[in-house]
Parts: C-alpha cells; structure tokens; sequence
RNA sequence: GCGUCUGUAGCUCAGUUGGAUAGAGCGUUAGCUUCCGAAGCUAAAGGUCAGAAGUUCGAAUCUUCUCAGGCGCUCCA
C-alpha cells in the first residue's frame, strides 16, 4: 500500500514541479498514522518541501491531494495542519492482507543483490570447560546472525575458532595434571602472590573428571617429579610438560575432550550447529602463521624490542605498539589471530565474528592490523559485538568466572527453563543493548513470560481449530470484522511483512520476538472477548486464527524455537 | 583519565527515516468463569523521555556539553 501511494504522490509532484530535480528526488515517507482520527496513512512531504519552495506546507498539501484519486483502496484524502496528508484506506484492502499472509513463506531473497560468500565464526570459547550462561548471548546471537544472512540468500559458513595452542590449554593442563596425582587444590606461588585473586589454574569440578577421563594419556606421567615443580612459580611446571614427547598427544586428548564431553553436547542442548570447526594449531601445522609474520616483517610493520616482536600499532592511529611473539616465544592472541583472519580472508567474500563487547578495544586493534596488511576491512570484515547479559535469579545478579570454577554451566539452565524459553531471552533485545536476563521470570508458565504467552496463543488456536471438526462454516464476510480487537490484529497483519523483512535485512532477530509478543497479546484479548466456535461458525474468523497462527509458526520458526501445540 | 555501549513509569522494555495527545508488560489497586484452555481478560493510577544548551515549523529521536551505570584500556584471553 505505502507503495502505491508513494508512487502517486510521486507523479503529482511530477505535475506540481517538472522542472525541480531537488523536490523530485525527494524521499517521499509514508507513515502509519498514531491516531485512527488521522486516516490509516500519512505523509509529511509537503512539510518537507516547504523548505524548499518557500510556501505554506498546507497549501502545498492541499495542492498534492488535490491530484491524487480516490480509489478501491483509498477511500479518503484529507490535508491538514501543520502540513500532514492523510490517507484513508478501504477496509477491502485490509481484508487482502489474509489472503498475502496465508500465501506468505519465509522467503526473503532480494533479486538483483550480489551473493556473498560469508564466513561467520562465534562463541569460540576456550575450550578449558563447559559453556555457561555467560557464552549464552553470543551463542544464541552468532547462530541468528547465520540465519539471517542465509535468508538473505548469502552463502554461510558457521565455524567456531578453538584455541587449542595457547596459554589456556597449558594451565587446564596443569590443573588436569594436579588433579591426576591428588593435588586438586594446589596453589602455585605466583597465584598466592596474585592480589586480585586471579587465579591460574582452574578449580571446577569439572577437572577431576577430566582427569580420570584421561587418566590413560596422564599414565606416565611422574608424579614425584610433578610434585617437586610444586613450589615454583607454574611456569616452571609448564616448561616440564611441553618438552615431554607427548606433550601434543596429550593436549589434543585434553582438547577433544573438552569438545566432546562437554562444549559439543552445551551446544546441542541449545541447538547452535557448526559447519566447520577451525584449530589455532592448525595455522602452526599448515605455515599459515609463519607465513602471515613473514609478510608483516617483510611490510617493515615490525620491530624487535626487548627480545619480543611488536607490531607498529601506533603507525596507524593505536596507543601503543602490541606484542606479537612474546619473550618468551609464544604468540599472542593478536598474532594468531591475524593469520586466522588471514586464512579466512582467502576462502571468503566477508568474515563476522561475533564477539563480547569486552573485546571491543581488541577488535578496533585487529581491524587496524588487517588493513595494514592491505585488506579491505571495512567491506569484508564486520565486528558484532554483543553486549554482556545480566543474568539475575532470585533477585541476585549471578556473575562468573570459569577459571575459579564458579559459573553457572548452559546446561542448567537450559534444564531449568528449556531450551525454547533460553533462546528467547537472549534474543528479546538487540545486540548493542545490555540485557536483563532474569532466570525465574523465564523459568515460569504464566503471561509474565513472552515466550510463553506466544506459545499459549499457538495452543490456543491450535485447540480451536481442533474442535472444528465437523461444525458448519460460513462463507468469509470480511465486512464483519469490525470489531476492536480484530481492526487491530488486522493492523499487525499489514506491518507484517515490513516487520519480518526489517528483521531479517537488519538481522534483527528482537523485532521478531516482539512482533510476535504484540500479536499474542492482541489475539488473547480477541480470544476472550469473542467466542469463535459458535452455532454458525464464522467463516473470515477462522481465517483470521489461521492467519495469526500462521505468523505466530513462521516467527518461531526463523527463531528456531519449537512450537507446542498443547502445553 | 581515554575509548566504547547504555540512560524512556517503582521494575523490565517498545517507540519506524525527526512528525499529530509518549506505549506495553510486571508490580500496585479495582473488577471479570453456566461458554473454544482463567496458564487468561478488562480497567485505574503511574512520565521533567538522566540534565542543560543548540539545530528545526516540529526533538525521546540529530549536534555539543554535563551527570550516572556496564565493558575495555596486560608480553591476559
């Protein structure tokens, strides 16, 4: 509809003023009016073009409306002060909207827009225990973020990094390595000497069983030695494991591990896929890594400086210059992920990552490494960052540290509230907000929780029509919806497509959950007001059950969420 | 201190590209079951859109400053 009358408004301006280029490409708005008093429609283009020829808007208006007809669908124009133009539409063209929605499928491909090849990477979470809720936003965002652009028509690519060559896997390792001789609760000396408490190694409980799981790999292991490493700072200890022979066997058993017993089965439980699962050690295995450090040396975009290799951050705007092989040989993040970055960047049109927004500084630095070294990043790479989700159960923020072993495992949660009500939360507010995330509130089955008032709506309807059977049914008279609520779900049948269509080009998955949460709310206020299985039942009803139904399904289906039919 | 995200009702949040009188839910208060699922519905009260200045015919929305909160500012990841 908008459509149509941006286009007639479009060739009265034509008639108004050929000769202007700048009132002619004009961006015509059309809006949805606050108030039924003021039509359905409304523009406020005369308002715009006062400005610029210098004339009363409202003449302007009046000068507008005066060349459009009236039509089937628009039944009545008026123009009013300061300047709007009102559109009326016909209830006919309302009625239509059924019919577009029970014909609609979740197709969104715009013809003409170029296919991108996209690589997505997120969570991608040390594997050096289970996921907790912590990871849940990213997870939930990153696996949406993939949806979105697949139905956009791109070609997607979901991988998750496993950093499985740094410093994290070295001190689980340790922590592994003291549970396997009982010295679970050992604490080294730099640790004691730590004054915010941070600790090295990781004390969850989880560790113990990874121990005994790996007990076979651990077996030659010398426990006397081990001990004796005990009082020196870890280092010490890390130095001894890594220049054992079976140092690599031993951490890939510790890695897969961890992927197998605990982040591959977090996952599944909130239904995040994978197509491809990427290893940091590979960029050592394939050169990629050496590869990458060659061409920055080459490019004269580093320096050594007390026995660590820097790169010339600063050169392009940064604080300070940032390490990339450390004094004492390893890599830093930075330098590894730059070669991934690399890598990636040579098999794919576009790379995302969706990270926390606590990498936010860290992101800006990658960027700048990048486009030193020559890649269009502000085409081809995109940064989402997900701000941090408060979760609160009980009234007490729960906060997390997986190192110190006390978080609050996905798991638990999703046993908790289920794997539908967890996706929903987390997707409730856009990505750039902070988010509330209050554990009882979507643990309870009640109108207090969305997710489950649009799920009670689905079942509603689904017993409805359930209970059809054999009942007669009217011919549809549209004309006989009329009444409040049904003026109303009609008004969100006709936002529908711009809604869906805007969430999914924004890959805004929050505009669906609230569509849907509107719409419910609306139906159950139609529900109790209006009895449908009557003697006679009503034919355009039912088509308007279906319809909202229908949209209820194909919402929880671009969410992932399954719908229940009876609760 | 610097960077960044945020600030709308007691709480959690919507608010379309700047448009007409600022919108929900929770909570509070008062009501609603011979009837399709009351796991629900209706209504009332509740606002200096953090504050100030600016741009504009018009600002919750744009600009600047101030204040408050989250996150980051390691040879951590």
């Amino acid at each position: 509809m908008n459509a149509e009358i941006r286009k007639k408004i479009a060739i009265a301006l034509k008639s108004l003023y050929k000769e202007k280029d700048e009132i002619l490409s004009i961006d015509i708005e059309i809006n949805r009016t606050s108030d039924k008093v003021h039509g359905d429609l409304y523009t406020n283009v005369a308002m715009k073009l006062a400005k610029i020829v210098k004339k009363n808007p409202v003449e302007i208006a009046e000068n507008i409306k005066a060349r459009i007809t009236l039509d089937d669908n628009i039944i009545k124009i008026e123009a009013v002060a300061p300047g709007y133009i009102n559109f009326f539409i016909s209830t006919k063209n309302k009625y239509d909207q059924i019919k577009k929605i029970l014909d609609y499928s979740n197709e969104f491909v715009e013809n003409g827009k170029a296919k991108k090849n996209i690589h997505v990477e997120y969570v991608s979470a040390n594997p050096t225990g289970p996921l907790h809720i912590g990871h849940g936003r990213g997870m939930i965002l990153g696996e949406m973020t993939a949806k979105f652009l697949a139905y956009q028509g791109h070609q997607i690519k979901r991988e998750y990094y496993v950093n499985d060559a740094g410093r994290q896997i070295d001190l689980l390792l340790v922590s592994v390595v003291l549970s396997h001789i009982g010295k679970s609760m050992h604490v080294f000396v730099d640790e004691k000497e730590n004054k915010d408490g941070h600790m090295l190694t990781y004390k969850g409980s989880y560790v113990d069983s990874v121990a005994l799981s790996l007990n076979g790999v651990l077996k030659e292991i010398n426990r006397e030695l081990v001990i004796s490493f005990l009082n020196e700072p870890i280092d010490s200890l890390i130095q001894y494991l890594k220049e054992r022979d079976d140092y690599l066997h031993i951490r890939k058993s510790l890695v897969d591990e961890i992927l197998d017993n605990y982040i591959r089965k977090d996952l599944e439980a909130v239904g995040i896929n994978f197509d491809s699962w990427y290893n940091e050690s590979e960029l050592y295995k394939n050169g990629n890594l050496d590869e990458v450090l060659k061409i920055i040396k080459d490019k004269n975009l580093s320096y050594t400086k007390d026995g660590a290799l820097w790169f010339k951050n600063t050169q392009f705007g940064d604080d300070k210059d940032r390490v990339l092989i450390k004094t004492n040989g390893d890599m830093t993040y930075f330098a590894t992920d730059i070669a991934y970055h690399v890598y990636k960047f040579k098999y794919h049109d576009v790379l995302i990552d969706i990270w926390g927004a606590d990498h936010h500084d860290y992101a800006q630095r990658l960027q700048t490494a990048l486009k030193a070294l020559g890649y269009d990043v502000d085409t081809r790479l995109q940064i989402h960052l997900v701000q941090f989700a408060n979760l609160s159960k009980s009234g007490q923020s729960i906060s997390m540290s997986t190192r110190s072993g006390k978080f609050y495992p996905i798991q638990d949660l999703v046993d908790e509230i289920g794997r539908d009500a967890t996706r929903f939360f987390y997707l409730i507010k856009r990505k750039e907000h902070h988010l509330e995330f209050d554990i009882d509130q979507a643990g309870q089955e009640n109108k207090n929780n969305p997710i489950y008032y649009i799920q009670y709506a689905h079942a509603r309807i689904t017993k409805i029509l359930q209970d059809l059977n054999d009942r007669e049914i009217s011919e549809e008279n549209y004309n006989n919806l009329n009444s409040k609520s049904e003026i109303e779900i009609l008004e969100i049948f006709d936002r529908h497509q711009e809604t869906i269509n805007k969430a999914v080009f924004e890959i805004r998955p929050d505009i669906i959950t609230n569509y849907l949460y509107k719409l419910s709310k609306v139906f159950h206020s139609y529900y109790a007001e209006t009895k449908i299985l009557t003697e006679n039942v009503k034919g355009e009803r039912i088509k308007l059950l279906r319809c909202v139904d229908k949209i209820i399904l194909d919402g929880l289906e671009m969410l992932d969420i399954t719908p229940m039919d009876s609760m």
